[in-house]
DNA sequence: CTCGACTATCACCAAAAGGTTATATTGCTG
DNA sequence: CAGCAATATAACCTTTTGGTGATAGTCGAG
């Protein structure tokens, strides 16, 4: 859901306006280019997925930054930090999963081993 | 690109495989369980977005994970960490480039400046 | 050279995504 | 209350996505 709702290039857009401050549709709508339902259908999603809330504001409603679940994100990419601070060329000794590579020449060795 | 890439979860899984090195496909689509074409055509997924390279190994396929790309995940993320670091119940004095994009709306007096 | 194993591409399909216009809803304001 | 402004939802359409089975290409074994 979360990883849905980045993907989405005019939904990142959203989340780094309201990193200024909480803003309202219509400015959104401005900044976007999109039409006004458009929009909306965008900011139910992020709100959906938590990354957003919302604040009513006389007739309007104000759309604020919600990051917590960024984090997952976050998260998920911290793993991999590790193989690019690597030097790319050496990648065979990260876990030195790679020996099983070797195996390749047994016919039918099969390593599911728990690694 | 990259965002759509990351954004399936079996691809992200291809990630996570790839990140104990490299893997011939027919283990991919065991691990994912899906079809072995369905996995070919996650795994092109991945190799257009830079994210996978392969090997030619024998009359297999050694995949094998690029994990440069997403370098800019990361990047895009890191604004928002300052958010999450915060307690989030002052985002007043996070950069304030708000005024700008409120100068705009001038005609409608508002009195945004509460947040 | 032929066969079998492995992988990629093709053709196709159903479902989901992202957009639009039209309409409903909500809250000020006079 | 009437009317307008701001936003959400509905209905609809087109494109993209993710999956499938069928097929083609490649490589090692015999």
């Amino acid at each position: 859901m979360i990883w849905a709702a980045v993907g989405d290039p005019h939904r990142r857009r959203v989340l780094e306006l309201l990193r200024a401050g909480p803003r309202p549709v219509n400015e959104l709508v401005e900044q976007l280019g999109l039409s006004q339902p458009g929009v909306s259908k965008h900011l139910r999603i992020l709100r959906e997925a938590g990354l957003v809330t919302v604040r009513p504001d006389g007739q309007r409603r104000l759309y604020l930054l919600e990051p917590a679940p960024l984090r997952e994100l976050a998260r998920w990419l911290e793993p991999f930090r590790a193989h690019w601070d690597d030097r790319p060329d050496a990648p065979e000794h990260h876990l030195d999963t790679a020996a099983p590579l070797r195996e390749r020449l047994a016919p039918r060795s099969r390593q599911e081993d728990t690694w």
